[in-house]
DNA sequence: AAAATGATCAACCGCGGCTTC
DNA sequence: AGAAGCCGCGGTTGATCATTT
């Protein structure tokens, strides 16, 4: 279906904003809120299209846009929210209050992705045979059977809670009419009904045609750390149909591994970036990637993945 | 001092999804 | 049901500033 262009009519303007433009901009919404972006422009009296409007507010004028430089905790959510949501830059910026997805993207495109690829913890091409990528593949084979048992486990303990609060509610002549059932908050259930469950699953599935040597073990912090996550086929296509200079879609966020031939280059990464990656995986838990961050990312999955649970957030 | 190169980031573009009619 | 409109997202561009040669 055709759409009609935004931007391109004649007499609207382009470009860097200037200083009286941003007053007149913030001083409209402040009065009247943004309403329909479309007609802001023309209310307002703005020589701009509204979806200049509205990025310019978003990322730009808004007032609660935290400026400076990003936290090593900033950067560190940043990596771990990458690691498991790919480019979803305002799913990450959601959990980052005050940065926006423009922000955080330039931010890992300019930084965080130059800084991972140089310690050869970050694999550009998801398609790469290199060993360095089989391992990350072999990973994520290992952390989708955990996965998986750990759904399987939840839904096991769910399913019990249930018969036995319909027992219940039987003996007591209560109506059966259940969920007042209402779960704890099951993060591999809804983790594993998710996208990234599927991405986990569909990653296994692949790997396990995939030949991994037999001494390929690793420890149970890096493997962790390593999570190769690939976007559901149809974001895939997207990405892959719409971009070709970036590695679109989640990068292999691979371990550190000898086989990278990137030791000499280590060297270059700062101490802070090392010990964020150093970080990474290094939670208590048994969920090393999501260690000490459950509850903070609960909100994440309840919100932007396709849990089809009935659970509640 | 000036040109070349690299880094950064604000802004633009085009597409997909959702809503409305 | 499907066409049209709008919004938001992710990828990309280009201007500007910093650094190097």
């Amino acid at each position: 279906m055709g759409r009609a262009p935004c931007c391109d009519k004649s007499g609207l303007k382009k470009g860097p904003w200037t200083p009286e433009e941003d007053k007149i901009l913030v001083d409209y919404i402040q009065s009247h809120g943004h309403g329909s972006w479309r007609s802001l422009p023309k209310l307002a009296g703005l020589l701009r299209c509204g979806k200049s409007c509205r990025l310019r507010w978003t990322n730009y004028l808004r007032p609660d846009i935290k400026r400076g430089p990003f936290t090593p905790e900033e950067q560190k959510s940043i990596i771990q929210l990458h690691a498991i949501v790919g480019n979803k830059w305002s799913t990450i910026a959601a959990q980052l209050p005050g940065r926006t997805d423009n922000e955080i993207k330039n931010f890992w495109n300019t930084h965080l992705k130059k800084r991972l690829l140089r310690m050869g913890l970050l694999h550009p091409d998801p398609s790469d045979t290199s060993p360095a990528a089989a391992a990350s593949r072999h990973m994520a084979q290992w952390e989708g059977a955990r996965l998986e048992a750990e759904a399987r486990l939840s839904r096991e303990s769910l399913f019990a809670h249930s018969a036995s609060a319909a027992a219940a509610a039987a003996v007591t002549n209560l109506s059966v009419n259940l969920p007042p059932l209402k779960p704890e908050p099951d993060f591999f259930l809804r983790i594993w009904n998710s996208n990234v469950g599927d991405a986990f699953r569909k990653t296994a599935a692949a790997s396990a045609t995939f030949e991994s040597s037999p001494e390929s073990s690793f420890t149970r912090q890096s493997s962790a750390a390593v999570v190769k996550t690939e976007p559901p086929p149809a974001a895939r296509e997207e990405t892959e149909s719409k971009s070709c200079v970036t590695g679109s879609g989640p990068p292999v966020v691979a371990g550190m591994d000898d086989s990278s031939g990137s030791n000499d280059v280590v060297d270059d990464v700062s101490e802070e970036s090392y010990q964020l990656y150093l970080d990474f995986g290094s939670g208590d838990d048994d969920l090393g990637l999501f260690g000490g961050q459950v509850g903070a990312f609960s909100s994440l999955f309840c919100s932007d993945l396709n849990v089809e649970t009935s659970l509640d957030c």
